[in-house]
DNA sequence: TCTTGACTTGGAGTGTGCTCCAAGTTGTAT
DNA sequence: ATACAACTTGGAGCACACTCCAAGTCAAGA
């Protein structure tokens, strides 16, 4: 079962596939939040294919609002071990129901801005309309 | 046309009204992202029904991801004139469509997390799946 | 062997957006 | 008259998430 090395990577294929920059990913791993990563004989970091997934999904997290404190108790509880499962069920679903409640918000931002859209349309076709306003985020 | 006053409040019912600290809105009027005030005979700041409906605005804009310096230019836009109207549409037509490619990841990232939930559960019913995993946020 | 570039570390500095504070003034209730 | 809260100003400080830097090590090619 083991014999067959999987494909490493330096820090800067990490940086490309992931997106995150070198600096960033030492300072993940230096808060903490990374785990202390698999070193070459030269000291430079090595990446398994599995660690560059679990970082892409750690900055789809980060990109949908979830803060490097919660991410970094994500992780503690995944080094618990099963027992955490349940919780990190939870915490996923949480996290969900956030990005829905985002969602929501912006939907109802994009109408609120069709809407001024629409107004400043308006005016362009029918400039008498103007004087309807007094602030330049009103109505 | 003049003579009936229009309700004016107090900072701390432009906060109540906002959602934003009194301090924040000090701090925007001092950063030129909202205009000076108009004072009471005392020196109280007073808004207007339109200022706060504005302010309300300008928190969806913020909320949904515009910097307080994009603001800051819309805004100016709007001292300018009706000159300046077609491009504040374009900035909102702009802003409309970040909104939307904010919405399209953050769906995306509720799809990678209903995956991620399927296959924890999948481990709460049958342990042994679980060798699979090697990182926190993996696969 | 020499050069070039990728990498290492610890720590300092940065940008954004607030948030708090001190010291003073004004408004309202008793 | 006397509290006491609400407000004013300018400026300092803070949290988050990086981002950059200096000084040094290591690796591969001409």
């Amino acid at each position: 079962m083991t014999g067959i090395p999987e494909t490493v990577s330096s820090i800067k294929q990490a940086a490309e596939f992931t997106g995150l920059s070198e600096d960033t990913i030492r300072y993940y791993e230096k808060i903490g939040l990374l785990p202390y990563a698999d070193r070459k004989a030269s000291g430079h970091r090595t990446y398994s294919k599995h660690q560059l997934n679990g970082m892409v999904f750690l900055t789809r997290l980060k990109a949908t609002g979830m803060t490097l404190e919660e991410m970094k108790h994500f992780r503690k509880l995944y080094e618990i071990g099963e027992a955490s499962l349940t919780q990190r069920v939870s915490i996923l679903i949480e996290h969900k129901n956030r990005i829905q409640n985002e969602i929501d918000r912006l939907q109802e931002t994009q109408k609120m801005i069709d809407f001024k859209i629409d107004k400043y349309k308006e005016v362009l076709v029918n400039p008498d309309t103007n004087t309807k306003w007094k602030s330049p985020f009103a109505d």
